[in-house]
DNA sequence: GTCTATATTCCGATAGAC
DNA sequence: GTCTATCGGAATATAGAC
């Protein structure tokens, strides 16, 4: 059984994942937990620490992600890539980077240097696993690698939005493209 | 010289590609403009008019940067759908559905009907612009024309969002390669 | 660790004078 | 068309009992 912190932390998750972070309140947590917002604010002082928690979770799950398909072929590591978006979208949710950067500038230093460095620790792994493809013939793409990466993530991110904005089937047709052009079947 | 309620929609709107939809208040419009909130009730009795107000601004502008250029080639065409995006880089903005998409399950209805009005607009537009300039031999790409507009729309509209959190250069890295991957030349 | 109770601040919105 | 004044509500956060 999860303990109230880690509840707490996965309902904040969802939260901005699907609202947005200036959108989601204490109420929004305690309401469902059944507990006071008094004991939210005993686990995590300020509104900045609780975000703070979600960035650390989402960091530790990608990197326990990537770290168990290290030995994989690359298509497949891509594939755990487009696969952890997949979910989002059946969720209806957005990722967290998709969720954040719109309030970036509105958000504390802290909470906006946890994001970036989220962030950059997407893209350099990306990077290394096209480039990496692309050596093995896994992957067909022109230019740097790490913008071939910027270009997939950036993709990746705005496929969610705009399934919103635009409908469902919009997720599925940006992804499909994507990896045609990469190469990596489907 | 601008009259009031322009001027309101104006700054709202600059609020919403800075700050988001739900991080900005009518103090931040009243206290620059040297106006009392009620002065802004008095011209968008909701904030949820004020946002529609907004978003009408966005999609007449659009109709008349596309109209005038109706007769020119496709390839700049193009150039002025990047050069917007482009614009509001410098500026530090996102733009108008990178900004609301993450909120959007939080907005009114008539909000959200607003912006799916407008994305399927900008869809249109890309869409035709695309399949007419692969005909012309303007650009070269794989799939269908509106797959691939969804494609370039999605990747300016990340490429602001991504430009906050990873570093201003992102945003030349995507619009290069996306327009290198056209065949577009530079 | 969770509670009750409350402080404080800010928000969108309205009434009525000018 | 803009003002003063205020309402009602919601938000983050804190103090202190249990």
């Amino acid at each position: 059984m999860q303990d109230t912190k880690e509840r707490i932390v996965s309902l904040a998750d969802q939260l901005i994942k699907s609202r947005g972070y200036n959108a989601f309140s204490y109420k929004d947590i305690s309401d469902p937990l059944e507990i006071k917002n008094a004991a939210i604010h005993y686990h995590f002082p300020t509104k900045t620490d609780l975000g703070m928690a979600v960035i650390d979770v989402e960091m530790q799950h990608f990197m326990a992600g990537t770290g168990k398909l290290a030995a994989q072929p690359e298509d497949k590591q891509l594939k755990f890539l487009f696969d952890t978006f997949s979910k989002k979208h059946k969720e209806g949710l957005v990722c967290l980077m998709g969720s954040l950067s719109p309030d970036y500038d509105t958000l504390p230093e802290p909470l906006q240097d946890k994001i970036s460095g989220l962030s950059a620790a997407i893209l350099e792994w990306t990077t290394g696993c096209l480039e990496r493809g692309r050596e093995k013939g896994l992957f067909r793409f022109e230019g740097e690698a790490s913008d071939r990466a910027l270009l997939v993530i950036s993709n990746l991110l705005a496929s969610l939005l705009l399934s919103r904005v635009m409908g469902s089937k919009v997720f599925g047709r940006i992804t499909h493209q994507l990896l045609r052009d990469l190469g990596a079947g489907k």
